[in-house]
DNA sequence: AATATTTTTTAGACAAACCTAAAAATATGT
DNA sequence: ACATATTTTTAGGTTTGTCTAAAAAATATT
């Protein structure tokens, strides 16, 4: 149906459009995808043709409902793979990525299907991002970065922003696991670090980490 | 390293190089790979630039030692594939060559060792085939198609010449199975059918469906 | 509002992998 | 051995996805 190139414009627009519904701008693609703007360019218009997106010249592109269909598809069939990299093959959470680029664009309803039945239907991926079901239902939750957070307020570590190898083994040489119960005890103006309690330790976290790990707010 | 396209060529040129030492003709490749000789040559200039293969023009082709190597290693993520589709997924022996063709060329040492590992490092996959270790040792086995024994020879099943899943679903259909045991009771001179005992039931098979089954002799 | 800057698009090229049609080399038949 | 047939290669073209450089549009600055 789609070549991986066009997959991967896909699903590129679609993480991008996540925050904003608005036109996603072609030098937002081009730099996500390491890639010329002309490029990027010259395959909107062939993913216009395709019905994928809705461009207009010099106004940014969105996916349509195919497009978004597409996309969904192209990332249940990454986190499903990374799941089974987690789960059963030793792999650890900051190795997971580049296998499952290559993964992704594997195709065949059944493999992955019978992958999902495999893993037994898991709902989250080894990074705590939410796998969509095979009809494309992607469930939310509520979450919030952790540098959002005010003094005294309890969480759940649920997912991280960014999955790069050196920030997801910083994460595990502190123990800082997705699953575990923190509480903000101090926010330092100075730095924007903040001291937070887990495992009924105090650990200090700078502002860059805080502004990569959500969190799910228990009240 | 190498491209998809450059892959399949390199496996193909070492399938069909099983049987003669010989250069491998431009057109008996193009045959298997649905293509036109034209691209063979063109890909086949690439390829022995790369020093994959030796190539004098007009005289065909044979791998090298790297070539060799690179194909044992494509066979071994196919065959790894296969036998984690049927015996973890699901999938039935006729079902799962289409996928394994993409799979084969996901690019991981980690990923086909772990999955080696996983699968408890099968020697054959589903179709009785020898999967090559991690060094590329083939480890060789010796069979004869069904065609070849005479009256009163006994073997096991171990492998089938074509894969199509017209001629397994067939082999399903009459419960012949790999690790079965068979005996030749009868040859019928006239069309080349064969009377075979299995599971001490007399069944008659033809002449097409004995030259694409493998036995290995017993005494 | 006019100018400067940034973003986006166009124009033209390139490499990979394929194609068709024609030419060259090899193989075959008598 | 010579004509014919087959195989293989060459020459030139196409598509996909990329690039650089320049032009055009949109945005920002003063």
């Amino acid at each position: 149906m789609f070549s991986q190139s066009e997959e991967n414009y896909i699903k590129t627009i679609f993480h991008l459009g996540g925050i904003s519904a608005k036109g996603i701008s072609t030098n937002a693609i081009a730099k996500k995808l390491n890639t010329k703007a002309s490029s990027v360019t010259d395959m909107i218009k062939k993913l216009s043709e395709k019905e994928v997106v809705l461009y207009k010249k010099y106004q940014g592109v969105s996916l349509t409902e195919l497009g978004k269909k597409t996309a969904v598809n192209i990332i249940r069939k990454h986190r499903l793979w990374e799941v089974f990299l987690v789960n059963k093959l030793n792999f650890s959470w900051d190795e997971v990525h580049e296998v499952a680029e290559q993964l992704e664009h594997i195709n065949s309803a059944k493999l992955i299907n019978e992958l999902d039945a495999f893993l037994d239907y898991p709902k989250r991926d080894p990074h705590g991002d939410p796998i969509p079901d095979k009809d494309g239902n992607l469930q939310f939750v509520e979450k919030s970065l952790l540098a959002t957070l005010n003094i005294k307020e309890k969480g759940i570590c649920i997912g991280v922003e960014d999955s790069s190898s050196e920030f997801l083994q910083f994460l595990d040489k502190h123990e800082i696991a997705l699953g575990k119960n923190i509480e903000i005890i101090e926010k330092e103006p100075f730095d924007g670090s903040f001291t937070i309690k887990m495992d009924n330790k105090l650990l200090n976290i700078s502002n860059k980490i805080a502004n990569n790990l959500y969190i799910q707010k228990t009240q």
